[in-house]
DNA sequence: CCTATGATGATCT
DNA sequence: GATCATCATAGGT
């Protein structure tokens, strides 16, 4: 490894790849998002694939929105979402402009600004759980709907931006089914993780919520 | 450890 | 009106 590779953002081309391939590239590398009270550095532990309009489990299967037209623009740029009436999503849309795929970026270990993120993370019993799951990584992060369309692959000190990073050994590299993604998108296995990471967050099969009476 | 459920509102049909 | 790429909490084992 060269000595101070670890610092050096990824390119535009890392992201114009298939999703595939992208993906599992994406863990151990570093992102970075600077707040206005300081940087906050996280090592990616786990992400789950979208591949655009042909993945019944993608914002885009069913065609552009408003909500997804993020994820048709250049790779390298963040797609945010908000769900459940309470949280927050962030992708990196991957793939050639107009493909409309990301990475759902999962998890991650707090490697820098800890402290800038406990007091939105109250619940955190522990620093491993600060980023353990994707609303808890986007919450730890500050990342809300602001930064939707934000260009990841920005000068230092850009709100985002994703370093080269340690990646791990490939075969720590593990992959399964999607959390939380049922009928036919649930049998792809496109979420991927660094084997026995603590910070990764617990499988969760895809349950229908019952309609209120 | 585990499972069940309420919170809460944007989005799409 | 139904769904949702989720989380925190309560309570049982």
């Amino acid at each position: 490894m060269i000595e101070g590779l670890e610092r050096t953002p990824l390119t535009r081309d890392f992201f114009d790849r298939p999703v595939l391939d992208v993906a599992p590239d994406l863990l151990g590398r570093t992102l970075v998002r600077t707040t206005p009270d300081g940087p906050i550095e996280l090592r990616l532990t786990e992400v789950e694939a979208y591949a655009g309009e042909i993945d019944p489990g993608s914002h885009a299967f069913r065609g552009r929105t408003p909500r997804n037209s993020v994820m048709y623009g250049p790779p390298g740029h963040a797609y945010v979402y908000f769900t459940y009436g309470m949280w927050h999503c962030l992708n990196l849309v991957c793939g050639p402009e107009g493909e409309a795929s990301g990475v759902l970026l999962r998890a991650g270990d707090i490697q820098v600004g800890a402290d800038l993120t406990r007091n939105r993370r109250i619940s955190a019993r522990n620093d491993k759980e600060l980023a353990k799951g994707p609303a808890r990584l986007a919450t730890a992060l500050d990342v809300d709907r602001a930064l939707n369309g934000t260009d990841a692959i920005a000068h230092p000190g850009a709100p985002l931006s994703v370093l080269h990073g340690t990646p791990p050994p490939r075969d720590q590299v593990r992959n399964g089914p999607r959390t939380g993604v049922g009928g036919d998108g649930a049998t792809h296995p496109w979420r991927f993780w660094i084997d026995g990471d603590p910070t990764v967050s617990p499988y969760r099969a895809h349950v229908p919520r019952r309609r209120a009476t």
